[in-house]
Formats: C-alpha cells, structure tokens, sequence
DNA sequence: GCCAACGTTGGC
DNA sequence: GCCAACGTTGGC
C-alpha cells in the first residue's frame, strides 16, 4: 500500500463535496499533467491511502484522508466535447488521460496547514513545499503518520 | 501584484 | 533537439 497527497482547489471540487458524493465515493478525473498522469495510470492502486489538499485559498491545508477504491482507468471526460477538459488528441482506442476513483474516510479534527509542513523536518521534504503545482504527489508511510497525526487522528 | 517553478509552443 | 518566449499554477 502506497501513501499519495491529491491537490484541489476547494472552490471547484472540496473535501466536502466528496463527503456529500453517493457513498462519498467520487471519480477524480480531469489531471492534464503527464507526470500526475503516469502516477494514475501506473502507480496508484485500490487500498491506496490519499491526503486530501486544498490549495489556492488564504491558509491552503491538507483537510482529509481518503482511500483509492478503483485503480487507473482511462478518463473519459477528455473525450467529450463538452468537457472544460476535453482533450482532442486523446481517443477511445489511444487514452491519453488516466483518473481513479477516491472515498472519503474522515475529516481531520484539525486541518494541517502548508505553513505547518513547512517547518517540520521531515514534511519538508514533501514535494508540495517546492513542487506545488503537481496535482497527484507520492507521499512517504512516515510522512503520512505525522500528517494524520498533526490532523487529530489517533 | 509579485515571484518561483514548471509546462507548452514555435522558430530554427 | 535546443532554446526563447509565453502561459499557468499556487503561495504569499
């Protein structure tokens, strides 16, 4: 099992929303980043554990934990026309753009904000504090721990 | 509004 | 393939 950080900005999709999804259980589609997509495509599986960010607000924090209940499957909305994330190079025979589906565990008591991660040892290592604009971003078991455990999770 | 860190596009 | 210019994201 392998530990990842899912980045969103809580004015177009929140950890509330999620909880609110049938089942809490919602399909994160939408990633237009090919190393992002290569960790939905090849890395992320069923059982994964997720940290759930918000990002692009006054005080961006990681607000809630998930688990991955379906692993990478192509994402279909890059071929519909409609779609603010349609996609005309990609096809039903050649996807291009890969999404999993997430649900939501648990609001954390307390949110961790970034400037917390920033002055932690060891979360500074974390690629949000230098990477921030990657959307999907593996996470050490470690790194996880303290998260959860910063959050108010026993 | 500014800056860092990319990602993309287009000329060659 | 390389590089410059430009665009985007996200933090502050």
């Amino acid at each position: 099992m392998r530990y990842w950080l899912f980045k969103t900005e809580p004015g177009c999709f929140s950890f509330r929303n999620l909880l609110e999804c049938p089942e809490q259980t919602e399909h994160w589609d939408g990633v237009r980043n090919f190393q992002a997509r290569n960790f939905l495509r090849d890395e992320i599986k069923a059982g994964d554990r997720v940290l759930f960010y918000h990002s692009s607000i006054p005080e961006p924090a990681v607000v809630g934990l998930c688990t991955v209940t379906r692993e990478g499957y192509p994402d279909h909305t890059a071929l519909n026309p409609a779609s603010e994330h349609f996609d005309p190079k990609s096809s039903f025979e050649k996807p291009i753009w890969y999404m999993v589906d997430i649900r939501a565990d648990l609001i954390l008591p307390n949110e961790v904000p970034l400037a917390v991660i920033r002055e932690h040892p060891v979360l500074l290592s974390m690629p949000l504090v230098n990477r921030s604009r990657l959307s999907i971003q593996p996470v050490t078991e470690e790194q996880f721990l303290i998260i959860t455990q910063l959050g108010g999770v026993l």
